[in-house]
DNA sequence: GGTGTTTATTCCATTGTAGATATATGTCCT
DNA sequence: AGGACATATATCTACAATGGAATAAACACC
């Protein structure tokens, strides 16, 4: 299965996830929003549901998709010491001006 | 500019940046860590800096590598949306069980 | 059973990417 | 200036990914 990073780097697919975190869709809506051929959406589609992001549900002859989350705890996971890193400098910031002398006055 | 989606893909661009998260670094001791030839590191090097995702100082006949972590603001962003959707259902579901009869006496 | 509708699969062409080797550039040291 | 060292760039190759067109498969409805 191929990991969320690379499944993320494809703009289409971002954006068809993007689509199904709103509601539910079935293909034909997926193309028209898309703009690409319904082939080209159902390669998407292929690659998400085989990283797991997306889960497949038949209704008579559509198939209807939705979102499945738990693979973007990867990347949620991955960010966590940047994010940290972020607000370790946040507050060193801060500390930095609290210990400055006024200046404007 | 590429975006840092696609740059992410790569598990040593990922590595990288863990890496450079620790301390900055240069070139060889990256070579080292990654187990890639040199010019491949230099490779990778040159997308992270074209995405903005590290800065290069040189320093002397070497260059030192640290991390700019602007970029990932893209990625955080991006996932907030389904953030806050998996917060809703955890609450959600902690509501289902508050409402539910004690099964366990 | 045949037809229309919806989606998946296959095939092809194009392009992009990662890696390796070889080479160039730039810096230090003597 | 010359040699050693560190890094970048160029070139080539192999492979994967994207997108389109054509085709196949599944289902509904008459």
């Amino acid at each position: 299965m191929a990991t969320a990073f690379a499944v993320l780097a494809e703009p289409h697919r971002r954006r068809i996830l993007d689509l199904l975190l709103e509601r539910p869709r079935a293909v034909g809506e997926l193309v028209e929003e898309l703009g690409l051929t319904q082939p080209g959406t159902s390669k998407h589609l292929k690659v998400l549901r085989e990283a797991g992001l997306v889960r497949m549900r038949p209704d008579a002859q559509r198939r209807v998709y939705e979102l499945r989350m738990e693979p973007l705890a990867e990347v949620h996971e991955w960010l966590e010491p940047y994010r940290r890193m972020w607000a370790r400098r946040l507050d060193a910031l801060e500390r930095h001006l609290d210990a400055m002398p006024d200046l404007d006055d």
